[in-house]
DNA sequence: TTTT
DNA sequence: TTTT
């Protein structure tokens, strides 16, 4: 098709710790369950009301695997941006099922750690700086980091590497107008 | 939760005419199947892959309802901002189902015509407006067109009002598959 | 022009507490600065690199702006959803000047914050309700929530303490879906 | 920082036909002038209103830059996901200026083309295949499309045929601020 | 079921 | 001016 886009931008809570998987040729896939809510006054009654949305994502990314294994825990908040992507699957009675995932793939999305550490506990991590340049903006290269710290290394990084990103002149590398 | 985003945006065509209902209290809601779709060069073989992505996107709110009636037709090409959504509904079987949708709902997100007629028709259409400013990004105030026109309004009017927000209603639960 | 968005996201902290100015006729507009950082390695050295980004925002939305004022401040972690806009002036010395901003108007964009206090001072704060639902989808419609509570008990909060950071709640660890 | 995220979505048309440059060490750089367009009606004459906001787009990226130098032209409609950027710079009279930009590098954001053609004349053109998969999400890899082509014939297309579709406004043709 |  |  000519010009499509498929995008889903979600900040939420991990409801439970990650599943890491692997393909059969060895390749990590991360499942995470990501909640999101909404809250609004019911006109009629005046009740506050709250609704969660569980978000099912995939992960198809060994470096962004190997961050999600070490430090997004439980609780955790994420800024999470992949593609809608729904699968067929049959389940053990033989009956069709449909599931709809956000996917993270290759270089697509991005996955960010929004807060101090990863499920509340308190703990800085340090996280491994990847090979691959897997992050797109708003991705790994403009996350992470850590804070309070504890006993380990007192960042949680979440690097970038491969391109001369911020390439750009000299001539921006100054103040700010505000 | 303290602070959450879900967010969808999606450029694709409209798979078929759009479908409107309406609540047993009258309100309308549209069914709409936006296609993305994903293309690639397969790394071994060197074939160019395409996969095709249906999206089904709900919309709750009276009068995006209309444009969508009026102009909103199969082929044409939408910009769609919505959040997703999964109902859990029991088929005929008696077997459970999730059913994940893109949600446009009262203030929330968008919906903006991207091409020039409802379908690749080619005729130029004047859309509602709404008494509310109901916004610039995104929304519908930045949305649609219209020129070249006939007759009447060489208007570009789109419109959006507010919605009882978070009114989930059972009107929706039926059937999904599409 | 037929179909056009105009959409900024980010997720970034306060960099000094905001401003809130009126216009003649009595309608609050408030300044934000946030900050975004980009992080990489630089390929050659290996050093790690930060360049930090910094946004103007402005917010032309009553209820918002008291939200803001309230709560927002110095050092607190938003989620920003607005439009880019450019405006031309003219300084003191005659000389043309033009900004770009991020703003937000109307039910046009969002504000969520996105960590447990204002500003890190750890007060456990309450969210006037205002009476129009002005969020959009990660806006504040969907924005958080808070417990605690005092007098008005009625609240939609949106932050609150400081202590249970990413503390997610039991409430949420029940039922996930998958 | 600890998570931040910086990113700008804009549909909008091409003002002028693109420029390029290169770096003193050859990699090249394009700048594109997109035009948004906000409407509303103003609530105490009626009037229909509307403003169109300029965006400079800036792209870091050797693939990308070739697509837009054979396919992009003015007219074209675009989808465009960057990060701000604000860069600094001193005029030929010594004044201190600012300009904000969307930048596009390396595999952080997308540039997809949203109408037929180029820019409204109608040709059918072979989108070259980058050897990188720079993207799928919004990006290029969700772009695409063609037929007619010619020698290469296994491209990946990105433009193509289609009438003035889109009609691009002589109005807008006027007084691109840069 | 769209689009190329 | 933030944050790590």
């Amino acid at each position: 098709m000519a010009g499509s886009v498929n995008k889903v931008i979600l900040v939420g809570n991990v409801g439970k710790d990650p599943e890491i998987r692997r393909t059969q040729d060895g390749r990590p896939i991360a499942n995470l369950s990501i909640a999101t809510s909404d809250t609004w006054r019911d006109k009629a009654t005046g009740e506050r009301k709250e609704k969660t949305e569980w978000h099912r994502v995939v992960v198809f990314s060994e470096p962004l695997c190997k961050v999600i294994e070490q430090y997004v825990k439980k609780g955790a908040k994420l800024y999470i941006e992949g593609a809608l992507q729904t699968r067929k699957w049959t389940d053990q009675s033989g009956a069709e099922k449909y599931s709809t995932e956000v996917v993270i793939q290759g270089f697509n999305g991005a996955l960010t750690m929004l807060d101090g550490a990863g499920g509340g506990r308190g703990a800085s991590v340090g996280m491994q700086e990847s090979g691959a340049d897997y992050g797109s903006d708003g991705g790994f290269g403009s996350s992470n980091s850590g804070s309070g710290s504890s006993g380990g290394g007192d960042t949680r990084r979440v690097a970038k590497t491969g391109a001369p990103k911020g390439g750009f002149d000299k001539a921006i590398d100054d103040e700010i107008p505000f």
